[in-house]
DNA sequence: AGGCTTTATCGTTATATACCAATAAAGGGA
DNA sequence: TCCCTTTATTGGTATATAACGATAAAGCCT
């Protein structure tokens, strides 16, 4: 997406970006509501629910790996994958935290 | 980002991504912290407080209005900026929408 | 060992994003 | 009216993403 001057901004908003861009395809966010829905499965079983190629999916999967909101364990030749619920909890936080300080200002009203 | 796939996934999992995607970049999330902590503010203000340069600057705003999380009047010469309180909200409720789903299932061990 | 299943990785292509300098557009003030 | 300020848009480049077919890797079973 073009390189991002990234040392320009704090960890806390480079951390919440890295969280919401995780979150930001349709995909990713079907993978996620499967797995919540299932409380666990199999990479094929998310395969076979999705429009999309075996490659792509496990494409999807490694980003979702990456910031950590889900993690898979080895069953036999499978792959298991599951919600990490710490990191589940941590990323509520992040994101409700942004959204909550606008609430928790005194009311004002704005020129808009 | 490479076209994706889009009749593929349900409106609320594409308006959801849609959501996260506006939040996917540290600039964006740094804009709408300085809107947050200053209730309102002018374009010029922002460009300011960012590393970046003002042509930069005024395409993360343009794609935060596009999700409608904030939205500009014109004052003068000038664009005063400031949150969509509704659609801030609802963007609040879609986010933690999802986070929740997991907690209101009984709980269950993983096999992760 | 050999074949089968399952998932990750590689290589490639098309498209989107991030960034900026330069220019346009639009309003205010002397 | 002419200039100055402010913001949006244009045009261009580098990089990242989405998608897939094909291949590799890894574990079962007979």
């Amino acid at each position: 997406m073009g390189s991002v001057k990234a040392h320009a901004f704090t960890v806390e908003q480079t951390q919440l970006a890295k969280l919401a861009k995780a979150l930001g395809h349709p995909a990713r966010v079907a993978i996620l509501q499967h797995i919540v829905s299932q409380n666990e499965c199999v990479c094929g079983d998310i395969v076979k629910a999705l429009p999309l190629s075996q490659a792509t999916v496990s494409q999807h999967l490694k980003e979702l790996k990456n910031v950590g909101l889900i993690k898979g364990t080895i069953d036999g030749p499978r792959i298991c994958y599951c919600i990490d619920k710490e990191a589940w909890g941590n990323s509520y936080q992040q994101l409700t935290g942004l959204f909550l300080s606008l609430d928790s200002k005194q009311f004002t009203e704005n020129c808009c």
